[in-house]
DNA sequence: GACGTATCGTAAAGCGGCTTGACGAAATCG
DNA sequence: CGATTTCGTCAAGCCGCTTTACGATACGTC
């Protein structure tokens, strides 16, 4: 008898399947929650990767679009939108006439603390039920994988080269 | 003294942080990979998610559209595309004289397999890196994780109601 | 100092991938 | 049978991003 389902089952039970699945639960499960808990909706999926690089101190829009590797003008829309809400605001940059520097306001902290709040919380609620020991070994996990898959990115762009 | 980086160093800590990274580098990775084996770019992100419900069996199209929760419209797009290409066929559907089926054609298993098997080799790459035990830790950590994330969003939907 | 070149940021248009709205055709229910 | 639901498709729209094009400032070179 023929077994048809085996190539679905092969794929159920990739590492990769589990990863991405695993991070689009959890995101969308972050999303809502964010979403709640501020009023407003997040909405674009760059903004969660741009965060990060945010700080009180000032960074220029195209060393973000450099670094989260999208365009200058993604970046300087998603800044838009933030400066509208009062997250964020622009200084001139005194080393350049050109350039400008993007900086958290203090809202913009206290939003980047509440949402870290949150996600916390979403983190502690799911270690709660698969256990803090399990999720700290994932976590470190999925760090040497992220490591590993960068170096080997490395490695294959010497070898176009 | 000030420390404004702090905000910073506590994203790059987080567990989301680190789960989102890894699988947007795994799933970049693994196209990249496809793309060079098959020559042909997968392109849509929903592609990926619609293939695990394959066969050569045969589903509805709304039926997959429930279960990745897409439009039917989208499913459609992408099923054209993947017809198009000579990988899924339709059949009339027996049981339902609105309704067709899809399944995988003998080429459609093919792809289906070599991409499986593109797939497995990247994770055998990582693995490599990160050794096989942690990488076994890590996709049980996270089926663990999505049937966690699984059960809070049933819980949830309850209190909805 | 002045000129060519590179870089910063913005504006407008385009595009991919998905959604919503609207619809005929067929099944199901009363 | 008629009313309602469900299957799938066509068309339009939307969102988020990219590409192209551009002025403005900085830098390198003579």
């Amino acid at each position: 008898m023929t077994r048809p389902a085996s190539l679905r089952s092969a794929q159920d039970r990739s590492f990769g399947h589990a990863l991405l699945t695993c991070a689009r639960l959890f995101d969308e499960a972050a999303q809502a929650r964010l979403n709640e808990a501020t009023g407003e909706r997040l909405g674009r999926p760059a903004v969660m990767r741009l965060i990060p690089y945010l700080d009180t101190v000032g960074i220029r829009p195209t060393e973000l679009a450099r670094r989260v590797d999208v365009s200058k003008q993604a970046v300087g829309q998603i800044l838009a939108d933030l400066e509208h809400r009062g997250l964020v605001e622009y200084i001139d940059d005194p080393s350049d006439g050109r350039a400008r520097l993007v900086r958290l306001t203090k809202e913009g902290v206290k939003s980047s603390r509440q949402g870290l709040a949150v996600l916390a919380e979403l983190e502690h609620v799911v270690a709660r039920r698969v256990g803090r020991k399990r999720m700290r070994e994932v976590h470190a996990g999925l760090d040497a994988i992220v490591q590993a898959m960068h170096a080997l990115r490395s490695e294959s762009e010497e070898h176009d080269e």
